[in-house]
DNA sequence: GTCTATATGACGATAGAC
DNA sequence: GTCTATCGTCATATAGAC
């Protein structure tokens, strides 16, 4: 058996699996942007991929296993959009306001833009579906990192020294989350920059800072 | 025509009638309650009450209008849960983060114990149904009862002057539908007093007195 | 390996008999 | 008011063509 030429039409067949598959949840994203995600159907995704249903299963076992994949894919798109927004604008400043504001706007943000996705993340749509352990990989690595920069804010004196990490992240993700939930249930389609709950960041994000802030070192909360 | 003798077999088909209607909306309850709000199925429903499917299209013309059913009378029933819950502990205390705490606790069990419900009027689960005008009536009833019961604590000082009682209302619902949000959806089936994000209410409520209450009234907020 | 044809059983919905 | 019969669509399974 020789390994080494079996071994370019082996990776060529790989990437062109991969790039299916990748087109495949492109379709259904799109699809559950027009229809909700519980609306998603096979059949509409062989039909714009020109392909019949059946031929589906040959890239996912089931429904779920797609449902599976496009969970997971959401969660690392939002932890690249978290990491990128880090990046772009590191945490520098003294006021744990102004710090959680940027960065819940920019979950917030990600989330209206990415509503199909985000009804998938935040709620239970789909009857059934449950995400697998796998699915889940990337949701607690951006849990962890959200963890790590608050702690790292608590060590900068920025949150009191008294205050449980974890139970301000859990708080935390209530507002946010909050904020999602109402923007993406009562006004569907409307823009970040025009929604009436999301544009409620800024009074939450000030709330959280005056409760869980260290009023010796952030001036700016009262 | 005689009227007054064809008055009585006609209001006992009309009570006959709404009594069979409401037995449909048990059934529904329950069906979502186990497979989902998006699962359910008239053909269940249909076989649980002894029918064929097309006979349930006798008292409801679409699923969709099913749906709307559903929606008004999840709202009415948190609507008449919330006013018990104002009538049993009158606001009297003067300490804006106990009132908020009891108010949004109970709207948070509510939630949690009736969590079929709580989906379908806080989440958007079912793909192409939107909740028509005359099904949002109670939601609006119980949104300008919160309104007015905050406009009351502004008036008794317990909030702060220069509040917007909108903007507050906003929030405080921002925080509520966060902590429903995050528990169904995180910890599906977990009793309220279980409940990792239930168990947030305290906190939240704290946060909300604070940010919005009248430090010279409410002494109890740090 | 990849796709297709075909079939099954469930679904929401409609038409028309009784 | 309830039924039978029917339609179109869905997810899914199997068997087989290339």
């Amino acid at each position: 058996m020789v390994v080494a030429s079996d071994a370019v039409p082996l990776d060529r067949r790989h990437r062109r699996r991969r790039e299916t598959i990748e087109e495949v949840l492109d379709h259904a994203v799109q699809i559950m942007a027009e229809d909700g995600v519980a609306g998603l159907s096979l059949g509409e995704i062989a039909r714009r991929m020109e392909m019949r249903p059946p031929s589906l299963y040959v890239y996912f076992p089931s429904k779920h296993a797609l449902y599976d994949a496009l969970f997971a894919r959401g969660w690392r798109l939002l932890l690249d959009r978290m990491r990128a927004s880090e990046e772009e604008h590191p945490s520098v400043e003294d006021d744990l306001r102004v710090i959680m504001l940027r960065v819940g706007n920019d979950f917030v943000r990600w989330s209206v833009e990415n509503f199909a996705y985000a009804q998938l993340l935040f709620w239970r749509p789909v009857p059934g579906y449950r995400p697998g352990e796998a699915a889940y990989e990337p949701a607690v690595e951006l849990y962890q990192q959200s963890s790590a920069r608050l702690a790292a804010l608590k060590q900068r004196g920025l949150l009191r020294a008294d205050v449980d990490v974890e139970v301000a992240l859990r708080d935390w993700t209530v507002l946010v989350s909050g904020v999602i939930s109402q923007q993406l249930a009562n006004e569907p389609g409307e823009p970040f920059e025009s929604g009436r709950f999301a544009a409620a960041m800024p009074e939450l994000a000030a709330m959280f800072a005056n409760y869980y802030g260290n009023p010796a070192r952030d001036r700016a909360s009262s």
